[in-house]
DNA sequence: TTGTAGGCGTTATCAC
DNA sequence: GTGATAACGCCTACAA
């Protein structure tokens, strides 16, 4: 049926001799409506094309279900699999999403915070931008008890729940595989130290070290970006350093293709010459060669996890967190670009 | 500041003793009013921490600045940088963006477009499911004159704006490149040919082949997913075949990638026995060795596009779109996959 | 079990 | 240049 005009619960209500309040309370299954009257209302509504109006329920209840999402960048790996892990949750529940980014820029944070809190969101989800420090432009938030879920890149603040993986332990992991392989020299390229992620697998490859009685050495840490084009830039970088390292444990899988690839090129064999591990079992380590030795990061079941505990926040389905943190399983997975005894 | 309670404009009109119009006018800087008091009220606004509420202003303008996006799945390359394309240009504009995935699905995608529906989004950009068939489900907002735009994944129809690229033109040049490289069994691995994109790119092969005086034959051509997985199944069906093609054009870089490496690994050489060419540019196509050979597909340009588009036809910014497909640029990008005469 | 009535925060239409 | 008032469509005390 087409009609111009939308048809409201007045309509309804007057075609069927009504009030609209039976009308409203017949279509959200109200205990306390017989089931006929009930019964006829829902045919009419879909009969005549009734569609209930947001605006005017929201404006009513003061209530907007929907969710918004603030995340760097949308076409990465990690991020476009958390989104999709979001998207199915929200859904299922019956929210919206609103999703924007801050192409890793605080200004553009603060900018995408401030629209987010005018649309009056329910709750929110976030992974910080590279270079946030402060965490003031969230305070509003806080304030009105709007509840913010912060994943992966996370701020630590009791006011808030963090969705994370132990980035100490895999890093740490990580690099004393690379010890067990026999290497001596090992080198990390970590991304921005303020963030979470980067600190926390910083300080396992330290520990790692330090545990295996070697000396951590300034110069075999870098602290870059970590994007395509930085891994190729980091591997002509060590290609020129006198003193090679005969591993490098890169922050993310992106940068460590990348730069792994330069060094191939080179004329270095890999892991012969300079083992090579990355972070977060992007498609693409298993498609350089020799395949990256990387750390299986749970993705999609982030996301799921971090959306659903929001909307159970939201609908006081128990206040089930009595932490203010989850962590979830992930494990380090051992491919050829480092195993140094068994080289390709 | 921090208060509890929402701050209206009647609380402003109350606070600065004028009248609620009067501040509402001033907050969107109406002319006809005094300099003075606009000041004065959007002062006061900001002193009294103020914000907008969507929906009463929705619900009296019947417009909702919001625009729904349904996408097959959001974790590929192709859509992440297309939606992040678009969230630029809508952020921009002032549009807010309400993503969902229909997972391939056609019955996911009828859900949500109902759900899109029901939040009375201005707008509709769509790339199609993978078995999507019948377009009725969107017959609800050409009723309503609500815009639809499609892109990559498109329907053809007088109502709706398509953004595509020349998917027919690209598939004829890819083609014609493994001819000129010397391939006399050319296979295609299609998707889905009810689809716009992969039917248009099955006929470039086909047209390519004929103008070369080529035989078309039936086995060569294979329709089916085109994941990650089945570019792995897909190899080892190729790995079977008595009598090989010595070239494999995919539909798409992440299939042709893992079916490339299941074929490489086996023992044949790249492009000497068989080359390979895929479509899309993912990155993936610069780290799998050899290099593939594909097409350069503006994605995040599409989701610019689309976006700009839809936003010009409703603030009606000129009825630019005096046609209702726009083709994007996109060419062909040969890498060594493909080089048959300079083999690795 | 159903109806009445008021209000959620804005903006557009009249008036002055 | 400004004010009063009536919608927009829905929900929910409170009444009946």
């Amino acid at each position: 049926m087409k009609e111009d005009k939308e048809i409201t619960i007045y309509d309804l209500a007057k075609h069927l001799k009504i009030s609209a309040a039976t009308v409203s309370r017949s279509l959200k299954d109200h205990p306390g409506i017989s089931k006929s009257t009930k019964k006829k209302v829902q045919e009419a509504a879909k009969e005549m094309g009734y569609r209930s109006n947001n605006f005017a329920r929201n404006l009513r209840k003061q209530k907007t279900n929907t969710i918004g999402v603030i995340v760097p960048k949308l076409n990465s790996y990690f991020v476009s699999s958390a989104i999709a892990g979001m998207e199915k949750i929200a859904n299922e529940n019956g929210y919206n999403l609103i999703i924007s980014q801050s192409l890793e820029s605080v200004k553009k944070e603060i900018a995408n915070t401030i629209t987010m809190f005018n649309s009056r969101v329910d709750g929110l989800l976030v992974s910080l931008a590279y270079d946030t420090e402060n965490m003031e432009h969230f305070d509003v938030f806080f304030d009105k008890n709007i509840p913010v879920v912060f994943f992966d890149r996370v701020y630590e603040d009791s006011r808030s729940l963090n969705v994370i993986i132990d980035n100490y332990r895999n890093a740490y992991d990580i690099t004393k595989h690379l010890i067990d392989e026999g290497c001596k020299r090992i080198m990390h390229i970590a991304g921005n130290l303020t963030r979470n992620v980067y600190a926390e697998r910083c300080r396992g490859y330290k520990d790692a070290l330090r545990d295996a009685g070697f000396e951590f050495q300034d110069e075999l840490l870098i602290v870059n970006e970590l994007s395509e084009e930085a891994g190729k830039e980091l591997g002509k970088k060590i290609l020129q350093m006198p003193n090679k390292p005969d591993a490098v444990f890169v922050a993310n899988d992106v940068c460590a293709a990348n730069c792994m690839q330069i060094i191939k090129t080179a004329g270095y064999s890999i892991p012969g010459d300079i083992a090579f591990a990355g972070f977060n079992n992007d498609p693409i380590s298993k498609i350089v060669e020799p395949h990256l030795t990387t750390v299986n990061y749970p993705c999609y079941e982030m996301g799921e996890m971090a959306m659903r505990n929001l909307i159970d926040h939201l609908t006081g389905d128990g206040n089930i967190s009595t932490t203010n943190k989850i962590i979830l399983r992930s494990e380090i997975v051992v491919r050829a670009s480092s195993l140094k005894g068994k080289g390709q």
